[in-house]
DNA sequence: CCATCTGCAAATTAAC
DNA sequence: GTTAATTTGCAGATGG
């Protein structure tokens, strides 16, 4: 048998019980992804009352993320396609 | 003194500490919220392979997290603009 | 010869001018795109005065532009859940 | 008399028609506004077809649209903090 | 207080 | 099919 959960299925308190544990679970991972998201904005919050530029910072992170190779070409074609724009 | 950042706090390794910290918690936190996406991805694959309907279960999950008052208003005008187009 | 453009073309008077007829296309019909934008908030913010809910105005407009059958489908789906969760 | 359009409005013509002269007010915009974002599309693909690289590309016309002071700024800026980071 | 604007997060869509 | 990217939606902040 395959797994299909057909309509009659819903009838059936096992398959009741496996929704309210997917649901659960999920609520349950969404809240700690909620907080660790809070976390990181007080964090910026925190460096910009330091001084800092949050949009630089996140900029920052976002490069450190990348691969390096990939960004230096990519920084390196910029620069020559702005150069044939006379943007120099 | 207010908490500016200047370019010659920069040769100051305080500043230069504080952004390392700043940078590393961050991409602390970003790691532990990327594990729990797919954390929660791994929950929706399971559930498909129970024979639930992972965007439909998506949809469960937003309307819980919403103000059921709210919802219901919403559902109500929904259906009576859907009326005065006909839609039945 | 394949298309690539290395460096070196970009001496080249033509792969400037491709360029920048690249770029000046793309600006203009992004200009269009957003005027665009602008004119379909404006019909967004004329039915918010004259009593329509914009937000709902939307959930219609997104339930037109769908298949009804898959719609509909989704719809009874997540009936099903709804009641396998008691939420009615 | 204020703007308010009341559950009883909707047994009215003239409230129907207005809904109905706004949804297709809107669904001709989108239309509209989907065909330009095609028109881009194409004007990528072909720049990509003749070896330019489109994800540089955007970030070219991305660039243009801001304000250059800013961007020279946020450049700067983002230069010091790598430094402090020793990413040269 | 309402409305606008910015920035953050989610969702849909496109590319590989 | 899975990440990546664009777009959309939401919420919080700010000014009128």
């Amino acid at each position: 048998m395959t797994a299909v959960t057909t309509q009659q299925d819903f009838q059936n308190n096992n398959t009741q019980s496996q929704l309210k544990t997917i649901v659960t679970r999920i609520e349950r991972l969404e809240e700690e992804k909620k907080a660790l998201s809070e976390d990181i904005s007080e964090v910026y919050a925190e460096s910009k009352g330091n001084g800092f530029d949050p949009k630089v910072i996140k900029q920052l992170v976002r490069l450190r993320a990348k691969d390096p190779s990939e960004v230096q070409e990519e920084a390196e074609l910029l620069d020559l396609y702005k150069m044939a724009l006379g943007m120099v």
